[in-house]
DNA sequence: CCGCTATTAGCACTTGGTACTAATACGAGT
DNA sequence: ACTCGTATTAGTACCAAGTGCTAATAGCGG
């Protein structure tokens, strides 16, 4: 009987992991045991009952709801800036950005820390990207930080127009370089494009 | 009195809107009426009792988590793929993928979408961007869907180099150009970039 | 003072449990 | 055959956070 109680032990396991909603009731009509013996086996496993595991999934949810908008939002984090002339922005490389195989960050990430580094630089907050070129130089991985430091290097006021230079670089070394070539939304234009 | 009951009523929403975790023991108390009011107030508002709530929450949540990691994995859906050759996929921007300035959409998803095409027309799953060049002919807004058509247009095989040329449109009209050197990465090297 | 709404109180019942005690089954060891 | 130990089952009291229902009370408007 004890190969039987930990087998079913390992099954509860997965049924809870995979369906944090289910009662002990149907829990116990599934295994074909009592409500008790679910109990004890939840007690020995230290699972908690149906309602505080739909708690932790609605707590981490909200949690993420909350986090995730400024985060979002920017795309790295600025920690200096002066507008129309540089910013600096570091963004923090986790597991979800890079690829499974290789543990290498997916392009569009360098991509978009440089392109929102370069958009808050400008100084009307209407910027949109017209025209970029990039440099994917070093492979970037789970666990570094990648600081961004974007120079306006041109302006032409008259047609709206600005470049934006950004250099990415993980611990002195540079891994990534790009060039913005952004057009300035004044109020009235709907003008070119991000 | 009336007025006093849709006041309540009306903070009695918000309280459960930001914290749907509270009990209407707590809401009696905030308020200062019986828990019976409060009951009574959630009947007439149609707000079910903390348990659903709490459920509805983690319902959301648990389906979110299912749903986004396929999709997040590819960002814009696959629809036809001849490797080594070409390959389309769509992105239908929402809400989340745009400025709330102008809605128009950031210049990274445009990016990510046309990047993670370009990664996947490559016979190797393990293709990282080197360069890029990028157009952004016209402002994408949210419900719109962007149609992403990517063609490989040069082969080194020697060199491990391949040129992805990607083309995004809405409704016929291009929005996006832009053209990828990729680099496939073999077992053993741990090559150039992302 | 009547009528009306709002509020409060109280009770039985529900779900999905906890905590605890007790009974029963069943095989292993001696 | 008897006993030990583990596993399982049953049953009871209790809890939180309610629903559903009935009834009492407060306060004011006319």
């Amino acid at each position: 009987m004890r190969r039987l109680k930990k087998e079913r032990q390992q099954a509860l396991k997965d049924s809870i992991r995979t369906n944090p909603f289910v009662t002990d009731e149907e829990l116990s009509a599934k295994f074909d045991v009592s409500v008790q013996t679910i109990r004890l086996d939840r007690m020995e496993l230290a699972i908690p009952e149906l309602r505080e595991r739909i708690k932790h999934v609605a707590v981490k949810t909200y949690e993420d709801e909350v986090k995730s908008l400024p985060i979002d939002e920017v795309f790295g984090e600025i920690i200096d800036i002066e507008l129309d002339e540089r910013a600096i922005s570091i963004f923090d490389v986790k597991p979800e950005h890079v690829f499974q195989r290789n543990k290498i960050a997916r392009g569009h990430h360098l991509f978009a820390q440089a392109n929102s580094l370069a958009v808050a630089v400008m100084n009307d907050e209407l910027a949109l990207t017209v025209k970029s070129e990039l440099q994917f130089l070093r492979p970037v991985t789970a666990g570094q930080r990648i600081v961004a430091k974007a120079q306006v290097v041109e302006r032409n006021p008259e047609k709206n127009r600005a470049h934006v230079k950004v250099v990415s670089s993980v611990d002195q070394a540079t891994v990534f370089v790009g060039t913005f070539e952004m057009y300035r939304m004044t109020e009235q234009s709907e003008g070119d494009e991000q």
